[in-house]
DNA sequence: CGGTTGTTTGAGGACGTTCAAGTACTGTGG
DNA sequence: CCACAGTACTTGAACGTCCTCAAACAACCG
């Protein structure tokens, strides 16, 4: 492992929880892959034989049904573990893992990792939060497809991309806009429209970059207010 | 706490794995609430006091829009604990939670419950595997939400409720229809029209009472295998 | 600079909602 | 056990949202 990696490592919450120690042992007899664009990390279906950890780069979760239409349920940044469930459990993934860039990967192997689940009470304690945390962004999601439509959904999307704390705001979104309309379950043509009635409210967008007038006018289209 | 409640309890695969001295330690200073149908327990917002256990009876997680519009995230049932992310992470409650029917409800204070969680392995090693759970719980809903229709997601619903180790099956559903319909997602008159809607599929209802002809023709229309 | 991929716009249609009215349950008190 | 009231469910009609298909346009990459 890469100083440089390690150091990414270190940095992410979830290591600063469990200590040098158990990151050190969690680190013995993984391996970092680098990998480009467009990557498939594993399929739905296949049995769990790693845990991830995004170390840079950007990895997208989704799921297609029979007809080949696809979707994407979360996308996993810098410093985050993802799919853990299925390791922890041995029962097959329930998502195809995609990256969405140039992204680096620390992959550790699930046996070590669920022994040392069982063995390390530290592990054990920090993975109840980062779940806790998964719990709170999968019942925001599920929120907002069932009740919000699809422009009050592309508006909490991006109260949720800029700084709230300025009245306005403009950046560009980190993602194309082929993968956030999947994001939000819905036809990039829908997002496209979605932008357009939001144009009334202050939004103005030229492809990715987005800019808003008013937050706070923005917030009140949004549909309601996401706690905390 | 009655004997009869805490051999509830002790049966629940939660107390199985933290052991009896943790459950123990867990149930002192704890209460057994007993409530008619349609209390709240909390509302979206509230700071969490206590983590819940449904003893008997069944809790629905709800939320609710600014217009008044309001959907099921999630129905617990006995021996689940729920909502245990907010307790956790002492933030506020995302949901609204309501019994369904006449429920009796164990009552962890928060406080006491996070010292434990903190001190105890065996309690913060069995919540992840509770949490792995949930995940899961919840990304299928989200595939279900962004991949079917209305109709695929009763035919899949009504899987999930039926023995499929059967050619055929019939049975009553545990829950009123509009309950079922806020889980799904759907108006109430939009899950009449999706039960219409898979009669040439073989499945006929009379208000609650279900009867599938052929279940692996009705698996066919629910769009995807779900996977284990 | 040209090809490729990604985004926007338009038209038409499918799906689900809303509103309104009618029918069937369910539980309660007599 | 029945009648009745209240609630739950179903059906119809009209509407709105989002999807699909098709084509034009823009951005990006070598």
């Amino acid at each position: 492992m890469r100083a440089e990696d390690r150091k990414l490592l270190d940095a992410t919450p979830f290591a600063r929880g469990i200590g040098t120690e158990t990151t050190e042992r969690l680190v013995r007899g993984a391996f970092v892959q680098s990998m480009p664009r467009d990557t498939v990390l594993f399929l739905e279906g296949d049995m769990p034989e790693f845990v991830h950890l995004v170390l840079s780069g950007r990895v997208s979760l989704e799921a297609s049904d029979a007809r080949g239409r696809s979707t994407v349920v979360e996308i996993f940044r810098d410093g985050q573990l993802f799919i853990l469930a299925a390791a922890i459990l041995r029962k097959p993934y329930l998502l195809n893992a995609r990256t969405l860039a140039e992204t680096r990967v620390l992959m550790i192997p699930a046996d070590p990792f669920r022994a040392l689940l069982d063995e390390d009470p530290r592990l054990a304690r920090a993975l109840v939060d980062q779940f806790a945390g998964y719990w709170r962004m999968l019942v925001r999601q599920i929120k907002d497809l069932k009740l919000r439509s699809a422009s009050e959904r592309l508006a909490a999307y991006l109260l949720l991309h800029a700084d709230t704390r300025r009245r306005s705001d403009s950046f560009r979104l980190g993602e194309e806009l082929r993968v956030v309309a999947a994001r939000l379950g819905i036809a990039p043509e829908s997002l496209s429209r979605a932008f357009v009635a939001l144009r009334p409210f202050g939004v103005s967008s030229r492809g990715r970059a987005v800019a808003i007038a008013d937050i706070a006018a923005l917030r009140a289209v949004s549909g309601f207010d996401e706690v905390e």
